[in-house]
DNA sequence: CAAAATTTTGACCGGTTGGACAAACGTTAG
DNA sequence: CTAACGTTTGTCCAACCGGTCAAAATTTTG
C-alpha cells in the first residue's frame, strides 16, 4: 500500500511545479548525470538549498518527473480503441504520436535518455505497466487482422515502428534539421513527416500496380 | 590541411585500441558526462594517469571514437547503389542497418547519446558530410520514383524512417525486451523485426485486395 | 651491458557537485 | 502583537572528477 500524498501548502504546490518544469528542461538537454542541481535551481529562479527544501534529493525530482510523464506519454496508445475503422484508428494514433513529438520534445528526450542508459530507474514499470498495455493493444490489433481489416503482421513490432518513426523527430531533431537543411528543416517538416508516415504505414513503397 | 598522423610505437597502437574499446563500452552506457576517466581506465585494465598518457583529455577519446564510428556507421548507406533493382536495394539496406543494430548496439547508442544532447561535438559533420551523403542518396531514390520503380514519397523522410526503425532495436533495446517479455524477447527478436520491417516498407498495412 | 627513450604509477591539486544545517526571513492564525 | 509555522539563504563539507607531475619501472636501442 502506498503512503498517502503529503499535505502541501499553496506555495509548495507552485514551487514544486516550477522546479519540475525547470528540471524537465535541464534533464532532457543534459541527461540525469549531466545535469546539476544548481542548473535546475537557476532555471527555476531559486537557490540550491531552497530547491532542496522542496525535493530532498536530485533523484526525487527525476522520479517525480518520470512518473508524471509516463501517463501523458502513453495516453495516445491507451486511446487506441476497438470501435471505429482499424486503419483510421492506426492513422490517428500515428498522427497523435507525431504531434506529441512536435509539442513535447523534451518529454520524449527525457524518456529516450532514460531508456538509452538501460532504464535503471523505470525498468520495473516497463516490464509491468507498459508491457501489459502493449500486450492488450496488440490483442486488439490482432483481432483486426483476423477480421481482415488490416494486413497480418507482428503487432508488437508494428507498435515499435510507430514509436520509433514518430519519436525520431523529437529525439534526433538536431540530425533531422541538419540533414533537411535550412529550407526544408523549418516548421513544415512535421507535416512532411506526417504525409510520409501515413503513406508508409498504409501503402508501403511498392509502386501502385 | 590536417597534421599528419603521429608516429606510434607498437605499445601505443595496442593500448590506444584497448582504451577505445573500453571507452565505447563506458560512453555508450553512460553518455559522455556520465562517464568518468576512472571507469574507462578500469575497464581497460590500467590506471588513470596511464590512460591519460595515451589520450591527454577525456574529450580526445570521445572525438577519436566518434570519427572512426561515423565511417562504419554510414557504410550501408554509402553502398546504396543505382545498379540493381530499387526495391531489392532498399530491402537490403534495411536488412544491413538492422544487422548493425544487432551487432553494434554500443556504437548505435553512442551516436544516439550524442545526438540526443544536441550533437555538440559533431554538428558540423551532420550539416556537412552527412547532409551531402543523404542528399546524394535522396537523388538516387528520386530517380527510382521517376522511373516508376517505387512509389513516390519524400526520400529524406524515407531514410529517416529506416534509421529510426532499425536503430530502435539497439537504442531502445531494454524497452523492446521488456515489452516482448522473456519468451519473445530472445535472440529471435531481430528476425521477427526483419520480417516485419520488410513487410511494412514494401506493402504497408492495407489488407491485400 | 648501459644509456636513452618509453611506459607506469602514486601522490597531489583545484574545481565541481550533491547535500546538510542553522540562522534569518516571511507569513499566518490566535 | 506574537508565537508558531513555513520559507529562504549563506556557509560549509565530504566525495568526486579531470588533469598534472615527478619519480620509478620497463622497454628499446646502440
Amino acid at each position: 500500500m502506498e503512503g498517502s500524498a503529503p499535505r502541501r501548502t499553496r506555495i509548495q504546490q507552485e514551487k514544486r511545479e516550477l522546479i519540475l518544469e525547470a528540471a524537465l528542461e535541464v534533464f532532457s538537454a543534459n541527461g540525469f548525470r549531466g545535469s546539476t542541481i544548481d542548473q535546475i535551481a537557476e532555471a527555476a529562479g531559486m537557490s540550491k538549498p531552497n530547491l532542496l527544501y522542496y525535493f530532498r534529493r536530485k533523484e526525487d525530482i527525476h522520479e517525480t518527473l518520470m512518473q508524471r510523464l509516463l501517463d501523458t506519454w502513453l495516453a495516445p496508445l491507451r486511446e487506441l480503441d476497438d470501435i471505429g475503422d482499424p486503419l483510421t484508428e492506426l492513422r490517428s494514433y500515428i498522427r497523435r504520436k507525431l504531434e506529441m513529438a512536435r509539442d513535447f520534445p523534451r518529454e520524449s528526450r527525457l524518456f529516450a535518455n532514460e531508456i538509452l542508459q538501460g532504464a535503471p530507474r523505470i525498468k520495473p514499470l516497463l516490464e509491468g505497466e507498459l508491457k501489459s498495455l502493449v500486450d492488450e493493444k496488440a490483442a486488439v490489433i490482432k483481432s483486426w487482422m483476423r477480421a481482415g481489416k488490416i494486413a497480418r503482421t507482428d503487432p508488437w513490432h508494428l507498435i515499435f515502428s510507430i514509436w520509433a518513426t514518430t519519436q525520431h523527430y523529437a529525439d534526433f531533431d538536431v540530425q533531422v534539421r541538419a540533414v533537411l537543411g535550412a529550407d526544408r528543416g523549418g516548421d513544415g517538416r512535421f507535416e512532411d513527416a506526417a504525409r510520409f508516415l501515413e503513406q508508409l504505414f498504409l501503402d508501403g513503397l511498392k509502386p501502385k500496380g
